[in-house]
RNA sequence: UCCGAGCUGGGGUAGUGGCAUCCUAUCACCCUGUGGCGGUGAUGACACGGGUUCAAUUCCCGUGCUCGGACCCA
């Protein structure tokens, strides 16, 4: 026996079967949203991670050289090989483009609750577009997809924020600050004891009456009052900031998704090289502790994986996180396969069996029969085992009357049909069982 | 990289310095006509390495893995 790679995982089929009805509603979404799919390869040269000096995913690559010596890694995300795709097709895209991509990622990381080496995320991207409207396209659809999954306004938070807004009010403090730090701080703000947080922001060069007042002030500052907060940093950069945050939101109501939607400016996301809006979703009860996924406006990343300047915004729902909300809040789907039938063989009925199995395989019922050349109890105890909602009894006896025994898995009531009207000629699963 | 807890058949467990228990699952048979809910049987485990000991699954050390957390989070 051979062990699992540490933080890789297999699904078997009941897990799978959960899975996929997930995924599946993520996907849904973003098709009725006109977003199409792309698939790209899994490896990549590992230039393009390690040409960019400084990054910390270089040192969670799985890279390694190839059998000509290239120098190649598993991807431990989607943006540069999107970048490549877009600069590759740059004067032929439509714009705007908008893809989504479910994929496994691999990162050499730290196993947690809901971290793990190998993950699976759908990303979700509108390239071309600079317009508030696709930033609240993203939105809507982010927040829509988790409703679809089964989520109320109850179950989740989605914090909308704004880089720009955060910098610029930064800066009016004193322009020498350490605007990246000082949002990280930010981000890190609900996970820390307030000291500790102006302490952070104290490091990056607020002083600690600027740390206090900065936090009051972005704590405080409600939708309707994001224009005093303007007025207060006092820049064009702080008056365009909130000014494309307010179209951004009124977009999101109109696209009818803002009942979902809160302002918080203390969320501001990790990562660097977000631009504009920036959002996070997180459990409302707090069980889940960690954001559940996020996104956010990346203008300037296209254009430093070496594409035309490109503005881009978008998220990336991962299957590592989003069940532990699903799960939490009750409606996970069920962890089991399904069949709609198990056609049981008794006796020498072998052909008649398989031939009524293709007539409702044909109807694209799923449907199992005999391949084992079992008991009558060892079949009916496999048909409860896959959870068929019918099995046709064919047994000898049956056919000598010109009939099939239908029996109801979950009633246990039977009953007999007639050879000649079974399975009917239409009607889904659910109508004839 | 660090901290904490843990590791006994596939899953769940009992237990012990000397015979490893039970439940469940799987497979077969009873059984060519009734599963989830009968009977019989079979398969199958002390994470790995080293140490202490006459003897280690048990005690000690190390490693691996699992779970949780910290750090990190292009």
């Amino acid at each position: 026996m051979y062990d699992r790679l540490k933080g890789f995982r297999d699904f078997y089929p009941e897990e799978m079967a959960a899975r996929r009805e997930v995924i599946d509603t993520v996907e849904t979404a973003c098709r009725r949203y006109g977003f199409r799919e792309t698939a790209s390869p899994h490896l990549e040269r590992a230039e393009m991670w390690t040409d960019k000096a400084g990054e910390g995913i270089v040192e969670e690559l799985y890279a390694f050289g190839d059998r000509s010596d290239r120098h190649v890694t598993l991807t431990p995300e989607l943006t540069p090989t999107a970048a490549r795709m877009v600069a590759a097709k740059q004067q032929e895209l439509s714009k705007p483009i908008k893809w989504f991509s479910t994929r496994p990622f691999w990162r050499y990381e730290q196993v947690q609750q809901g971290r793990f080496r190998e993950f699976y995320q759908t990303n979700i991207d509108i390239f071309g577009s600079s317009d508030p409207r696709a930033d609240a396209e993203v939105i809507a659809l982010g927040a829509e997809l988790l409703t679809d999954l089964g989520l109320d306004g109850d179950d989740f938070e989605f914090r909308v924020s704004h880089r720009d807004i955060l910098g610029s009010v930064l800066r009016s403090f004193d322009v020498d600050i350490d605007v990246r730090d000082a949002i990280r701080a930010v981000d890190k703000s609900e996970k820390i004891d307030t000291a500790e947080y102006h302490d952070l922001l104290a490091d990056a060069g607020l002083s600690y009456d600027q740390a206090a007042e900065f936090d009051d002030l972005i704590t405080a500052t409600t939708r309707d009052s994001l224009d005093d907060l303007a007025e207060f940093a006092g820049s064009d950069d702080a008056h365009a900031a909130v000014e494309n945050l307010t179209a951004v939101l009124d977009a999101v109501d109109r696209f009818g998704a803002s009942d979902h939607c809160e302002l918080s400016l203390e969320t501001a996301r990790g990562f660097d090289y977000y631009t504009g809006v920036v959002f996070e979703c997180f459990d409302s009860t707090g069980e889940v502790s960690r954001s559940v996924f996020g996104g956010g406006r990346y203008d300037d990343l296209i254009e430093s994986f070496g594409g035309e300047p490109t503005p881009a915004v978008g998220f990336a729902p991962g299957y590592a996180t989003l069940p532990l909300l699903l799960q939490r809040a009750g409606v996970y789907p069920d962890e089991a396969v399904a069949t709609d039938y198990y056609v049981l063989q008794v006796g020498d009925t072998e052909r008649e069996a398989a031939e009524l199995t293709r007539e409702l395989r044909e109807r694209e019922y799923v449907v199992e029969t005999d391949v084992s050349g079992r008991s009558f109890g060892a079949q009916l105890g496999y048909a409860d085992s896959i959870n068929a909602e019918t099995v046709v009894i064919v047994g000898e006896q049956d056919l000598a009357d010109d009939q099939y025994t239908l029996r109801d898995m979950e009633t246990g009531e039977q009953r007999t049909v007639s050879v000649d009207e079974f399975p009917p000629e239409s009607g889904g699963p659910a109508d004839d069982a």
